[in-house]
RNA sequence: GUGGGCGUAGCUCAGCUGGUAGAGCACUCGGUUGUGGUCCGAGAUGUCGCGGGUUCGAGCCCCGUCGCUCACCCCA
């Protein structure tokens, strides 16, 4: 029989590395009920007009890595690409946006691209997001930035940078958009590159070729648009955001590839990592909301890669990989003996009924396998039972660390039970 | 979509100018009638990615194909 092999470009999940999967994201979604987001739910699939309305048409997430098919009722349906045009549409179609302002919420899950897999880069991948709607207040844009640098911090991370910039507001643009083009329509660029940079000429700015790079240091800068409102604001934002203790540097040449972000928008980027290289980003979105059909409200929000951040935290040796999980059993019981399996079975179901986590050994392993099996659980203590044990109604608890033995009443699963949880 | 590298044991990999398949780790058992981590010994495990070709003989050479991977592009 021919083995049936996961879709191609998906990251998949096992122990042990899923328990270090588990920690990243339990710890990003941390930071963002900790500054007070509430979850949503949402599906993988909308609508596939969504995201064209939302993320854009013309951008390289829409025009060409959407996972598009027809439902039976021949609607057109896609997996989704990202995680803020599903959220601005569930706000909407609930009226969140009627309530009180920011909608704060967060969302975790899977979300899918039909891109050439890399290194950190999958066709199905993870994302921790948050998303403040309604007011535009800068004290907002440097909470939500903050909440990735301290989610980021909390797991340990230090090898990473925070680059900011502002896009303005859309009168800034345009003013800039009018002189970049110009800029742009005097060098000599090949068809691919022109057709970039007539979709977005801001795309030429993250241009990797040396050659780009060089005729882009005197182009135009966004940055030097901005009107003294966008300016304000984005003072603003810097300013918070050194009084929080969270470092940045500003990068005018900074590019997103979605076209909803206006204003603050910020990226995470790591050093230990190949070319993927982005750990999270966002920004603020001013038209998103009504371009959906919604008020005319304000956002601001971040994505952060759960695979990559993972990755990244691997790099930098947070996790250890000796083998043992990070989170274990409390005890762990082997039996020695027909008679005591029953009782052990029946004694780790009581632990269990009491919220005492605790594993047993299976089947008629020699006692030097299943101690193995014991300390490779990770489990905290460990005990033997046999039919010597259950005649005299005491067993030997083992301490797995110290390898210090204690004799324990065992006659019933509530002796047992008392005494592990006083441990 | 474009380019490079690689497919041999569960994992990481070795395998000479073609001659019938190896190591380390992990696993199981034993050394120590019933106490793990260290040490020692033994054992099990392979359609050498798949299909074809050349050859007396192919893991090795040739062609095709599938997969993985890294980079471009793009992004989390």
């Amino acid at each position: 029989m021919a083995k049936i092999q996961a879709p191609k470009g998906v990251s998949e999940y096992f122990p042990p590395r899923s328990t270090y999967f588990e920690k990243v994201r339990e710890t990003l979604i941390g930071a963002a009920k900790n500054a007070g987001y509430s979850m949503m739910e949402l599906p993988v699939f909308e609508d596939t007009e969504l995201f064209i309305r939302g993320v854009g048409e013309s951008t390289d997430v829409v025009s060409k890595e959407m996972y598009t098919f027809e439902d039976r009722g021949g609607r057109s349906i896609t997996l989704r690409p990202e995680g803020t045009a599903g959220v601005m549409r569930s706000v909407i179609e609930h009226n969140l946006d009627k309530g009180q302002l920011p909608v704060k919420v967060w969302y975790s899950g899977a979300f899918f691209r039909a891109e050439r897999p890399q290194q950190g880069r999958y066709r199905q991948f993870y994302q921790v997001g948050i998303e403040a709607i309604g007011g535009s207040y800068p004290e907002i844009d440097a909470e939500v930035i903050a909440v990735a640098w301290r989610s980021f911090k909390t797991l340990g991370l230090t090898n990473f940078h925070l680059d900011i910039t502002s896009l303005g507001d859309a009168e800034s643009r345009s003013r800039h958009r009018v002189d970049l083009v110009k800029f742009l329509s005097g060098l000599n660029l090949d068809e691919a590159t022109a057709r970039r940079a007539e979709i977005n000429p801001l795309r030429l700015f993250d241009d990797k070729r040396a050659e780009i790079i060089e005729s882009m240091k005197s182009a135009p800068l966004l940055l030097d648009y901005l009107n003294n409102e966008s300016l304000a604001h984005f003072q603003k934002v810097q300013e918070l955001l050194t009084n929080f203790g969270v470092e940045f540097r500003i990068n005018p040449r900074m590019v997103r590839g979605l076209d909803y972000y206006t204003g603050t928008t910020f990226e995470f980027v790591h050093d230990g990592l190949g070319a993927q290289s982005g750990i999270g980003g966002g920004g603020r979105y001013d038209g998103l909301m009504s371009d959906l059909g919604g008020a005319d409200l304000s956002g601001i929000g971040f994505g952060i890669g759960v695979d990559r951040v993972l990755l990244a935290a691997e790099a930098e040796g947070i996790f250890v990989t000796d083998e043992r999980p990070i989170e274990s059993v409390k005890l762990f019981a082997i039996a020695m003996g027909v008679e005591a399996k029953s009782y052990v079975a029946g004694l780790v179901n009581a632990l269990r009924d009491e919220g005492i986590s605790a594993d047993m050994a299976y089947g008629d392993r020699a006692l030097k396998g299943s101690m193995k099996a014991a300390d490779k659980s990770g489990a905290r203590f460990s005990i033997v039972i046999g039919a010597d044990e259950l005649a005299s109604g005491q067993a030997q608890l083992k301490d797995m660390q110290s390898g210090q033995m204690q004799s324990i009443t065992i006659a019933r699963y509530s002796d047992v039970t008392q005494k592990i949880r006083s441990l």
